[in-house]
Parts: structure tokens; C-alpha cells; sequence
DNA sequence: GCGAGATGCTTAACATGTTAAATGGTTCGG
DNA sequence: CCGAACCATTTAACATGTTAAGCATCTCGC
């Protein structure tokens, strides 16, 4: 596909470095990334294992939090695995057609559905806990396990911190101000 | 604590939590649980301001990383914005189609693809930039500049504490290599 | 009871993450 | 030169993130 701009000329418009004329903190500095990339190189060393279990990393994080309980509704389950409706409702249905959850609705009020882990799911979970804990202390000893408890304090505080903060509309005021009311 | 045993629960029966049956750590003390939730916990902040300059979080790492740049290779700033090959792929093909970037191929090895952001591009940038560094700032102010920047310390210290690590083969060794079916 | 609104979940639509395969360009041994 | 191996990027296929709609059910005031 030749769809390229064929833009033979001396890169005439590209000018210097936009740095000088965007004032912006230092990419490496922004706090997502270091976020993004501190969980990727932790996750990195768990995929290759789930994936042996043909799990995703969602559906382990489903299967932890109902091992934890004996049955719970799916606007919890949301709330404790972190996922939002809609992603929460595609896996749950493939988890099923797997038979490593079940599901009924809950009494009194059809419009709840209640999800357990199954038994087949439970050996699943025997089957991928051993080495996923494996991993999890090899992370600890190299890291050193009183700092990782130190980051995992320092996270939860900074996520404390920003509840209920929602400076989403912070530009709104610098550009055009109130829009709604 | 009680140790792990397939003991025959009733079929159909939802039984007790599994965490009797598979010892796991608790769910809320999962590092990579705690990384993915302080890291939505910022970008909450920030998803509203670029949404309203129609930008994806991926977009905004990409224009951000070439406006410290002149021009760089698709490789290169695949590295640069943490993003993999595909996505870095269909997110210039968007850019370049609203021309907020720019492309040619390298002299002397037309498989290299050289980007650079546009005018329109730096105009964008300009537009959202304040907004963002306000929002940063914000964050800064209610966490702690000083625990923020150690926090950045510790993410970056434990990025380098796994890199090369690969634990991703630890249950090959306990499952005797067992083949998928 | 009953109809408007609220609630719980699912579906739709589009963008990215992730892995595998394909495409086009380059390098190098023979 | 020639073709095989290699390299950079893109395309493909499937799963999830994200926002908006849609559906069924429930609640409540009248």
C-alpha cells in the first residue's frame, strides 16, 4: 500500500523540537507511565503462566475474587475486580460456556445476577495458584518485601488521596468556563 | 490455616469460599491490583480534559513524545510512548489522517517509517498542555510533591528490579511440562 | 395498581492490548 | 546477481477498555 505522503522535500514544515514551544513536564516523569510501566513489568512475569491456563489476566482477576467468597452479585464482582459492566459481562459469559463459574439470579429481585466459581473452577485456580505465588516471591525477594509493602502503602495513599477529587473539569474554567450546570 | 482438599463437595450445591480450598493471597494486597488501580485513579483526572480535544490517552502519549523530538523512528517511539508495534500502527494511521503528524520513510531503508508532529499537532499540544499541567499539578499538590517524587523513585526501582527477570516459565518447573491439549 | 423514573445488567460501537502472520525492504552468502 | 534469512512495519484476529444505548425489572408516588 504506497499510501505514504511521498513527501519528497527536505521535511521542510518539521521544524525544531515542539519542547521549546509546548511547555511540558518531561515524558518520563509523567506519573501514568511510570505507573504503566511499573505494572507491565510486573505483569509481564505472569502472563506467560496464566496463559498456560488459557486465562486472561481479567478472568484470573474474576476467578481470585469469587474464590474469595461463596457466591456474589455482578455489580460487586465489578467493584472488586475492577472492571467496568460491559467488559465484566463478555467474560463472565465466556467463564460460564467454560463451566468455571455459575450463575442464577438472585431472589427477590430478577434484575441481580449472583456468580460462584465452580468446582472445575476451583481446580483451575489449585492448578495456577502454586506458581502464580511462586512468581509473586520471586517479585518480593528481588524487590525486597518490606519496600514492596512500603509501594503497596504508597499507592493505596495516593489513590485515597485522589477519591472524589475529579479535576476533569479543570480546563473547563481556563477555557471557557461553566458550560453545565 | 486449612489445607487444600477436594472434598467432594455437593454438585449443583454452592459450596463454601474457595479460599479454604486454594490458598492465595488476598486479592486487595495484589500488587498488580494496586498498581492498576492508583494508575485509573490518576488518569480519572485526566481523561475528561483530553477527551474534550477528542484525544485518547495513547494519542496524547504520542503526540507529547514527538514534541520533544524533531522527528523519530516508528521503533523508536513505540519505545518512547510504551506501546506496542499494532497500536503504535493504527494510532499514526488516525493521527496522520487528522494530520496532527507527519511521516516519511528513512533515507536509505524505506522499511523505517519517520514521524513527526504536524503544526496542527503543536497547536493541539498547546491547547491541552495547560489543562494537563494544571491537573498534574493538583495531584501533585494533594499526594505530596516530595512522596510523589519518591513514589516515582520506587516505581522506577522496581521497573529495574525485574527487568530481564522472565519468571514467566516458574510453573513449567512445577508442572513438569505439561503439554496442552 | 400503574406509569414514570431508577436500577442492574447486557449489547453496541469504537479504540487499544496482545499475539501471530503477512507484507515490503534489506543483507548477505554463494 | 540471486535467493534465503532477516528486519521494520502493518494487517489480522480476538479480548478488553470505554462510553452510550437498550432491556428488563423494580420502586414509588399518585
Amino acid at each position: 500500500m504506497p499510501k505514504r505522503s511521498a513527501n519528497g522535500s527536505r521535511a521542510g514544515a518539521i521544524g525544531k523540537p515542539a519542547s521549546r514551544r509546548v511547555p511540558m513536564r518531561d515524558f518520563s516523569r509523567s506519573l501514568p507511565m511510570a505507573l504503566l510501566r511499573a505494572r507491565e513489568a510486573v505483569m509481564r512475569q505472569f502472563r506467560p503462566s496464566l496463559r498456560r491456563h488459557d486465562l486472561t489476566e481479567q478472568q484470573w482477576r474474576i476467578l481470585r475474587a469469587l474464590a474469595a467468597v461463596d457466591a456474589i452479585e455482578v455489580t460487586e464482582l465489578a467493584r472488586t475486580a475492577f472492571l467496568l459492566g460491559p467488559s465484566l459481562s463478555r467474560i463472565l459469559r465466556d467463564l460460564e460456556a467454560r463451566r468455571l463459574i455459575e450463575r442464577r439470579s438472585a431472589e427477590g429481585d430478577l434484575r441481580r445476577g449472583v456468580v460462584s466459581i465452580s468446582e472445575k473452577g476451583v481446580k483451575l485456580m489449585s492448578a495456577v495458584a502454586p506458581s502464580s505465588e511462586a512468581i509473586y516471591a520471586a517479585i518480593s525477594r528481588r524487590y525486597g518485601t518490606r519496600k514492596l509493602a512500603e509501594l503497596q502503602d504508597m499507592l493505596g495513599a495516593l489513590e485515597a488521596s485522589l477519591a472524589g477529587l475529579d479535576l476533569g473539569d479543570e480546563d473547563a474554567k481556563l477555557t471557557s468556563g461553566r458550560k453545565f450546570a
